[in-house]
DNA sequence: CTGATTTGACCCCG
DNA sequence: CGGGGTCAAATCAG
């Protein structure tokens, strides 16, 4: 499988996110009149995680070219993380961020990046992204028509006990609640409910599962019955802001190490949500109109056309109203989904991937392509000219 | 100081 | 009754 070639040494994300930020700052604050809006810097913080995992991606792919499952994970992960960004700026009222109107701003300025600059690449991105979703289900459903052998096994390594450093508590400081029981500890209140396999990291710390593009708070662990690894339970870290009762458990396979079974329960309410946010007008009617003349940058971008994604853009049928609520849960995916955790399980396809993703693909064009030997071109990402069809 | 993690206790439910 | 999910104090980390 051909995938993008690494960087010689890979890009200098470092710098790349500092200036990405000073930049965002900059044109943001100029659409407001000088000031950061409140709550930019999730909007920042956003960007800025999607740019460092695309650097992650770029670090792994030496050892990862050849795992589309794992790769799979990660781009959804960043594309995830572009859209989170997306859709924060639409709550906020950003109005030069109006991606779902296909036609382009005049003005330009940094966030024209994240906005079509035409009907037609539009279309045209549409339907890469409809090939981007035929493939991201490739590999998860080759994992889940077959398991991956049993890995050599390591040790039975703590899933998630790995970044919050040692902590020993001493015996008997803390005070046992025995006075008065807590009330009312509901369970049966979670609503969706999918599981799905999710590879390990190949690189750096194999003990986590791929970022999702959510933030989540974890909230407890459980050495589990039959399982040689504890689960993890997660809770999406905007509970507090916005309510939102997203929850994640996540198991480590006993019988593959390296692969995560990940339960996403209930749905985000928080703004970081995987509704679609790009319902580009001409997206579904065109995209297999322009499959031949599409203006994307395929030949330009860090996809080689040889190995563009096969055409299938009846993925993106159903409507994207019928998104599942669970948090996390790429539609993608679903085919993976393994049955069995409980009644909820749903199996319904639905999609969001294609006209949802294309600012990130966008974006992602820009980075990919932007490397120099001493540097990334900026300028190139933040050009109100970039790929102008002009 | 704030937010995240750890971890044993608590509690629901099969 | 016991497994699994959640709570929350203690602690860590930036």
């Amino acid at each position: 499988m051909h995938v993008l070639a690494p960087h010689s040494g890979g890009p200098p994300f470092a710098p790349l996110l500092g200036h990405l930020d000073r930049r965002l700052r900059e044109g943001i604050a100029a659409i407001h009149g000088g000031d950061l809006p409140g709550g930019m810097d999730d909007v920042l913080s956003q960007i800025g995680d999607a740019f460092r995992l695309a650097g992650e991606l770029m670090g792994d792919l030496p050892a990862a070219q050849n795992d589309p499952a794992y790769l799979a994970a990660r781009c959804y992960g960043i594309v995830r993380a572009y859209n989170t960004a997306i859709r924060m700026l639409q709550h906020h009222g950003v109005g030069a961020v109006n991606v779902a109107a296909a036609r382009p701003l005049d003005g330009g300025g940094p966030l024209d990046l994240l906005r079509p600059r035409s009907t037609e690449e539009a279309a045209g991105a549409s339907q890469l992204l409809g090939e981007t979703a035929t493939r991201l289900q490739e590999p998860f459903n080759m994992l889940a028509g077959a398991r991956a052998p049993p890995h050599a096994v390591r040790s039975a390594a703590d899933v998630a006990g790995t970044s919050g450093g040692p902590m020993r508590r001493l015996a008997s400081s803390r005070s046992p609640p025995t006075a008065q029981p807590r009330q009312g500890r509901r369970r049966r209140d979670s609503g969706h409910r999918e599981t799905m396999l999710v590879p390990a990291h190949r690189m750096g710390n194999t003990e986590l599962p791929p970022d999702d593009g959510y933030t989540w708070r974890k909230y407890g662990q459980k050495d589990i019955l039959g399982s040689r690894f504890p689960r993890s339970y997660y809770r999406c870290t905007h509970k507090n802001y916005y309510g939102c009762d997203a929850k994640k458990k996540v198991q480590r396979l006993d019988d593959d190490p390296f692969m995560y079974e990940v339960t996403y329960c209930g749905s985000h309410s928080c703004l970081t949500s995987t509704t679609p946010l790009l319902n580009f007008p001409t997206a579904t009617a065109t995209a297999t109109a322009t499959a031949t003349n599409s203006p994307t940058a395929a030949t330009g971008s860090g996809l080689a056309p040889a190995d563009h994604f096969m055409a299938q853009t009846d993925q993106a049928a159903v409507s994207t109203s019928m998104h599942l609520g669970v948090g996390g849960m790429p539609a993608s995916f679903q085919g993976v989904v393994a049955a069995g955790s409980g009644a909820g399980v749903q199996t319904s396809v639905s999609t969001a991937a294609r006209d949802t993703d294309y600012p990130a693909l966008d974006l992602a064009d820009v980075m990919f392509n932007s490397s120099g030997s001493t540097g990334i071109s900026l300028d190139g990402i933040f050009s109100s000219h970039h790929r102008s069809d002009s």
